[in-house]
DNA sequence: TTGAGATTGTTTGGATGCGAACAATATAAA
DNA sequence: TTTATATTGTTCGCATCCAAACAATCTCAA
């Protein structure tokens, strides 16, 4: 094989390398496409807009999930975040070292730590994430205005079907 | 903030939170439930059926790739699979470590790399695949048959509105 | 033929990313 | 009060993950 495919390409020669197996191919493109589309837009943003800012998606993710809450514990933000505590420990200590939160530990139960955006993090939030959702909105610009709800909705069904 | 919260809380709690601003929440719900259901997906297939064959997400996809393609250059590898080459080249070392794929240098252009599933890899995918599949139609069981197909050309028009 | 420029895979350095083990703290029952 | 159990954030070890620098190879014009 030599040269780039296209998407409908890709998905033709899938089908046929797997003709034997009695496999659902509906289902099939709807997590390759999911995946493909994750990571196309991740990588998208991670060089435009959070590029500028100097962050990583993760640290932008955990710093968006702790301006939405503040004052909120790690544990709230590892799961808003989708990120397992060991790595939020890591990205928060990054976050930490920007000036752009502060940790402290809770005054009625010793095992918590409570995150806080501090001013250089609230004042980067209030021109990044607009400009992070014009980016939004142009990626999703090609999907008709009706759609673009239903296309939520049905993302939200399939992790609804994992997390309960 | 204490005790976790439904989606539904969640969203509610950020358009409050953000209703000075003047942004697209639509398009926000769409690339917000984008990420939770790619991260939920993958998540739980790494700890399902992944975990018994030893294989990471990105190993996984490699090889997938891989077996699909073969012979395949590394270059086309890094695109299908959405990674750098540079991560690809580890992924490549975990993979040659575990008996599944082999490199060889191209006859006809000493720069490239050739990819091929060993027997062992054959194997592990045969029977792999399909419970991957499985879990696949089982994660996508709540969305309408019909739906299915819409949901996976809307993944494919944010796809192709960043990458060309 | 030769040499500048392009292409490819690897290396490097640093930041995620996770499971498991850990220490500190809280909670429950006896 | 004491003791066993549960919960939380961190540490550890290792595997991704990427941009940039790099060495090897190819291409093509002069």
């Amino acid at each position: 094989m030599t040269g780039s495919c296209t998407l409908a390409e890709t998905e033709a020669r899938v089908a046929n390398r797997l003709r034997h197996m009695n496999l659902d191919f509906e289902a099939m493109a709807v997590t390759s496409n999911l995946f493909r589309a994750a990571s196309a837009v991740r990588n998208h943003f991670e060089r435009t807009v959070l590029a500028e800012a100097g962050l990583s998606w993760t640290a932008f993710v955990v710093l968006w999930v702790t301006w939405i809450w503040e004052p909120t514990e790690t544990r709230e933000i590892a799961e808003e975040a989708s990120i397992s505590k060991a790595t939020l420990t890591g990205v928060l200590t990054t976050l930490e070292k920007m000036g752009l939160v502060t940790r402290s530990r809770s005054a009625t139960d010793g095992r918590l730590v409570i995150v806080t955006v501090l001013p250089a993090g609230h004042k980067l939030m209030e021109t990044l994430f607009p400009e992070f959702n014009r980016h939004e909105v142009d990626v999703v610009s090609d999907i008709k205005d009706n759609d673009r709800r239903a296309l939520a909705d049905m993302l939200r069904a399939i992790t609804a079907k994992i997390v309960g």
